[in-house]
DNA sequence: TCTGTCAGCATTTTT
DNA sequence: TGCTGACAGA
């Protein structure tokens, strides 16, 4: 891949590291205005965004000294752009532009300048996060809250305020008043007692994300000067996953950006929306496309799935979307058969078994290996991994429940946490025989945690070998896999006191929040203790923990933004839907992203014993439409 | 100790 | 929707 220092003619520029783009697609990484690009799963939405930041740094139209600031909703969205960008770019370049999500950015304004904020709104410097839920709202409004004074209403109408409609509409709903509310209703006096209460009553501040997005959109709002700044900074937006941006995310956008020479680049799929419940707003497309005057690009293409699945795909986006228009695929077919099937199974015993001996046979005719599959379920994972781990261990491939949580924390959370990663990384150095990628990670890694800059060849060098004696010392005293808790997390605790405890806080600020460091070097142990099982060598064990050989089974929700040769969608009955018809239009946006995962090959399950299939008979019509019926297999 | 009733939950993001 | 655990009463 051509990673350049040197400034490129806009004329000169081409895309970096794929063959081409769609003219669409390059007419939005060129663009000079906002546009808003919505486009169907597999488009290349995430790579549209990583060749326009080439684009813009590489031929200087985002000038020196500004730059790019990417939001996007979650870290792993966040993190995957910018490592896209890491590759396309020299890093004088990639330096330039940051990548985080919503919630950093806007804990970062009110870490950095938060003091700012007027008495009534400031929180103390201190303060912590919290994670409400239902409940503490509701012991808020009908415990602690008390009656209301008279000219603001009554008891019942405290009484009214629905759980959700308080944090959505009131306490985090729409713009806070520099001053407060100065005739407040029920709703607004309520929301003002818990914003009081949270911001001055402890000895800390606590606080909420959307509450800190409140803040920080408040913050800039009266502070022209630390507005005018961020302006200046950005010489470019981007949002991804717009479809899932909420209404204070919005707000603190638009106080920020509109009506400046800042270009915003919003990129989404409106058919993928399925973040509803976490206050997703309706539509934020139309609102941004009227407030910033943006032109809206659609892009045509597919990239992921074969010609039959698009066919397929482009039913159930037109149940989404009735506008929509059908996609051209760019991938290759290479399933003889059937692309997309429903079996029914008379148990799920059987329909485990069934599975298995497929996955099995799939591996050897396609040359597949685990990690080309996924199993999909609608929620309760573990309930699922029950069953069918057993059989696939049968097999001869191991089955990872990567929604399974390990000590506090989530299996796939864990895998994507920096100690986890640095911890697995200095274990391949040290265990591994020709160790030349994870030499540079390690190098890599290190030198970010402790601020050793990429051109200072002497601190490069005493690094290297600081690195190269303890990696030479790890591999002589832990020859084999730790076989116990104790020994498992006394390598950990080793290897995190040889990376820094305090540099890990120091540069990510999560490590110091609510013992999250100590919860995440549990489950490491844990973990690493479970992959070592069974007399392994270091590289099983280490393959073990990364999950490389296994087949990974998750929820639709932790399947977002991935894609796999082969998706099987265990369990298509009312059981697993209990929950559709309560908001249709979300749950058919779930399906479709369970379906357009695939690459080559849908798989749908069915089993009597788990439902019924009355209440979603839409999800099999559509199908049907598609010309896909169920048949008895087992 | 058994039985009936009923509330809660299951999908889930963020330092 | 449909299962589970807490709790009251027999």
């Amino acid at each position: 891949m051509a990673v350049l220092s040197r400034r490129v003619r806009r004329d000169d520029w081409k895309p970096v590291g794929v063959d081409a783009l769609e003219a669409n697609a390059l007419k939005v990484v060129r663009s000079a205005d906002n546009r808003s690009v919505i486009a169907g799963p597999g488009a290349g939405k995430t790579e549209l965004l990583a060749q326009r930041a080439a684009y813009l740094l590489q031929t200087g139209t985002a000038p020196l000294p500004r730059r790019i600031l990417a939001i996007s909703f979650k870290r792993d969205a966040a993190t995957n752009l910018a490592v896209r960008v890491r590759q396309r770019c020299h890093r004088n370049h990639a330096g330039r532009f940051d990548s985080m999500t919503f919630d950093a950015f806007a804990k970062g304004l009110i870490d950095r300048l938060g003091q700012a904020l007027p008495d009534r709104w400031r929180p103390k410097p201190d303060y912590e996060i919290m994670f409400p839920n239902d409940r503490d709202y509701r012991d808020f409004l009908h415990l602690r809250l008390g009656a209301p004074p008279k000219t603001v209403g009554n008891h019942a109408d405290i009484q009214a305020i629905g759980v959700k409609a308080f944090e959505r509409t009131h306490l985090v709903g729409s713009r806070l008043p520099p001053d407060g509310w100065a005739n407040p209703t029920p709703g607004q006096w309520a929301a003002d007692r818990y914003w009081q209460t949270s911001l001055h009553e402890g000895k800390k501040s606590v606080l909420s994300f959307p509450m800190i997005g409140r803040l920080a959109e408040l913050l800039l709002r009266v502070n022209p000067m630390a507005r005018d700044a961020l302006r200046l900074t950005y010489s470019h937006l981007f949002m991804d996953e717009f479809q899932d941006t909420t209404q204070i995310q919005y707000d603190l956008v638009h106080t920020i950006f509109l009506g400046t020479d800042t270009v915003i680049t919003a990129v989404g799929d409106n058919k993928q929306q399925i973040m509803r419940w976490a206050m997703a707003m309706d539509d934020p497309f139309a609102a941004f496309d009227a407030a910033f005057g943006v032109n809206r690009t659609p892009l045509y293409n597919n990239y992921r799935s074969s010609p039959e699945l698009v066919r397929i795909q482009h039913v159930l986006a037109q149940a989404l979307d009735a506008r929509a228009v059908e996609p051209v695929s760019k991938t290759m077919g290479t399933i003889a058969g059937e692309s997309c099937a429903i079996w029914d199974f008379s148990t799920p015993e059987i329909e485990a078994q069934r599975l298995a001996a497929f996955v099995d046979a799939q591996m050897k005719t396609h040359k597949l290996r685990p990690r080309d599959f996924v199993l999909l379920v609608r929620q309760k994972a573990a309930d699922y991994a029950a069953v069918l781990a057993p059989a696939f261990a049968a097999s001869g491939i191991p089955l990872r429940n990567e929604a399974r949580t390990v000590g506090a924390v989530m299996l796939q959370e864990l895998q994507a946490e920096e100690v986890s990663e640095l911890l697995v990384s200095v274990l391949r150095l040290a265990m591994t025989k020709r160790a030349g990628r994870f030499w540079t990670d390690c190098q890599e890694a290190l030198a970010a945690l402790r601020g050793v800059a990429s051109d200072d060849e002497v601190a490069q060098g005493k690094l290297a070998s600081e690195l190269d004696a303890y990696a030479v010392k790890l591999n002589i005293d832990r020859p084999a896999p730790p076989k116990s808790k104790v020994e498992s997390r006394s390598l950990v605790d080793n290897i995190i006191d040889f990376i820094g405890r305090d540099r890990l806080i120091a540069v990510h600020p999560a490590y110091g929040q609510g013992g999250w460091l100590e919860k995440v070097i549990d489950a490491a142990t844990i973990h690493l203790l479970a992959s070592s099982a069974d007399d392994v060598d270091w590289r099983s064990a280490l393959d073990a923990y990364e999950g490389i050989h296994a087949i990974p089974l998750m929820t639709i929700h932790k399947s977002k933004g991935l894609e796999y040769h082969s998706v099987i969608f265990v369990g298509l009955d009312d059981g697993a839907w209990w929950s559709f018809s309560d908001d249709q239009i979300e749950a058919t946006a779930g399906f479709f992203v369970a379906f357009t995962r695939a690459k080559q090959r849908v798989i749908f399950t069915y089993c009597k014993s788990r439902g019924e299939r009355t209440k979603i008979a839409t999800l099999y019509s559509l199908l049907n439409k598609a010309g896909i019926q169920s048949m008895q297999v087992a």
